[in-house]
DNA sequence: CTGTTAGCGCCTTCAC
DNA sequence: GTGAAGGCGCTAACAG
């Protein structure tokens, strides 16, 4: 590789390489010439410290990882887009791993970063993972760990999430207020933490309003594009069709546009439809679409935040056991058209 | 830290630490059943390579970079999504970098990297990159570079794109075969050569079709969304208004759907417009948008895979300094209304 | 086949 | 205010 190191440059300036060290780190026992003479030194030939050295010496890496199920998705671009923000900031550095929705692969990932690889660990859980021993592992290494979204309830750690159960809630009164009676709830996986609370927040509605539900309204959707659009286009032009539906999450609620584009038939008239989703072009959609968009950008902020706030200040507590709810935007417009 | 390292595992086995370390690198000069013994062990007591003593000893990291101008946009989320999937494939890590279009915070970046932490860097310049004497240090110290989408010419390696060029032309013939005689270039930055190499194929396909231009029909646009909005509402409901616009950018696609609705006015009827861009669901806008999309992840897991070969094989050559052109895929589908 | 030793580049304790 | 020495955990040369 054939960097200049300390060595190097110790010989240059003719002092011994401990100086130099303690001059880059601005120490106190050093004076005001020699630090000047090093560190002018030191920009003129580039230097750049070893990371790999300083994080074998210091124990620590700078470097924080977040693994997240599947990356063609807008909220958790977006909330990478967050973290990332606050760790460049920090001088912290961003590893991205992508599970795939495979646990597997999450096992591996995160076998990858026990070593001290990373400071911390952000993730959202693969919507297969039912054993989470590997998450134990990390959890009791003392890895500051935060979960977001798709969280693991059972690891006593702080996890983000975004009022599921309200907005499960708020949507479906929206729907019913428009004058839905048959209100499907497309669901992804029953694994996944934020679709259960989504759906307790429109079984609740429901009942409040009075209005029957049936098993077969909650239509069980699957990792595949194709087979969503296949049932949900069966389900949009069948004899029991819905006159509402509530998406939870974005990818459904394509799957539906494209059902319905695909089927070339135009989405029913009289037909609403509301869906969890950060894409920012769904206003666009004819008929537009109703969001109920999480902060995914605030959430990967604070996130990091608090991560940096934890790795940055000597003697911080491990995180506290708890829950916190960013609330969602709810854009509630109706469609000009 | 306490992790459990070589020499706990030496101890515990009584074996000496170049032992153990041998046995887990299934050394030739190791036997068969000492391996079974090392390996057993270092499963039970679940035993992890720390990561940078490794890197310090092997001077290479397993772990590259990529840096982007901007996150939130599903051309470079793709790409990522696709380098993501090569690295995880043989092991390798990756660390992602944002400028956010600033050159300053892309020289930043990019001399973190410079001492060893990364083994390459893909990346994509910041639309205000002009001094690249930044880029050229990475080049001569000898790490491998590949740009791509937004490259930089000057530096003799690999360079992914598509083909702006063509796509240009063929995205403009294909408007004035739909009858349009006046058609609009919304242009982000002329420092961009993807920009460039597009209004090119613009041109000459007006030239060969004998059309006039203005220059006023090329419009500037700025990093601000609010203002290209203005900008283009402006543009769409003036006086001399276009009949057809070749965004050369996705997001000046969105803003030009956006400026139509703040303005409350519907999208002029006989209006056409193709775009550059990797938003799945152009196609389910009215009016649909036809798009040019580029093979992102393609691109992303080409870069990755050329890379993987360059860096796991021994005595690779150097990147030629190439342009490779990935074929995007265009979408002239017909509105289905 | 296995053990001893040295060094990757850095920081820090201890000496002067 | 500065220098010398040791060690973070790992691997590879050198011994045996």
């Amino acid at each position: 590789m054939a960097e200049v190191n300390i060595k190097y440059l110790a010989e240059k300036l003719k002092l011994s390489p401990s100086t130099v060290s303690r001059a880059l780190n601005d120490s106190y026992e050093i004076s005001q010439p020699t630090k000047d003479r090093v560190i002018a030194m030191a920009k003129e030939l580039n230097y750049q410290p070893n990371p790999f050295a300083r994080s074998l010496r210091e124990q620590k890496s700078k470097t924080i990882a977040v693994i997240i199920p599947e990356r063609i998705n807008n909220f958790f671009s977006q909330v990478i887009d967050g973290i990332e923000e606050i760790t460049q900031e920090y001088g912290y550095h961003l590893l991205v791993y992508s599970t795939h929705e495979n646990v597997e692969t999450e096992r591996k990932i995160v076998s990858y970063l026990l070593n001290g690889r990373v400071d911390a660990i952000v993730m959202s859980v693969s919507s297969q993972t039912k054993k989470i021993d590997h998450l134990e592992t990390v959890y009791s290494k003392g890895v500051p760990l935060i979960f977001f979204d798709r969280i693991c309830q059972e690891i006593p750690t702080t996890k983000f999430i975004s009022n599921d159960y309200e907005n499960g809630f708020k949507a479906t009164v929206h729907l019913i207020e428009k004058g839905c009676k048959k209100i499907f709830f497309l669901m992804l996986s029953k694994e996944i933490s934020i679709g259960r609370e989504r759906f307790r927040g429109y079984q609740d509605a429901l009942k409040k309003y009075g209005l029957p539900y049936e098993e077969n309204w909650i239509v069980q959707c699957s990792q595949s594009e194709e087979e969503n659009i296949k049932l949900i286009a069966r389900i949009l032009y069948g004899l029991d069709r819905p006159d509402g539906i509530l998406a939870s999450v974005e990818k459904l609620a394509i799957a539906t546009y494209h059902a319905a584009r695909e089927t070339r038939l135009e989405m029913p008239k009289d037909f609403k439809m509301v869906s969890f989703s950060n894409m920012k072009i769904a206003g666009l959609l004819k008929p537009s679409l109703t969001t109920i968009s999480q902060p995914a950008f605030e959430i990967g902020s604070e996130m990091a935040k608090l991560l940096m706030k934890k790795l940055t200040k000597p003697n911080q507590p491990a995180f506290e056991n708890k829950v916190i709810q960013m609330p969602s935007q709810i854009d509630f417009r109706e469609s000009s058209n």
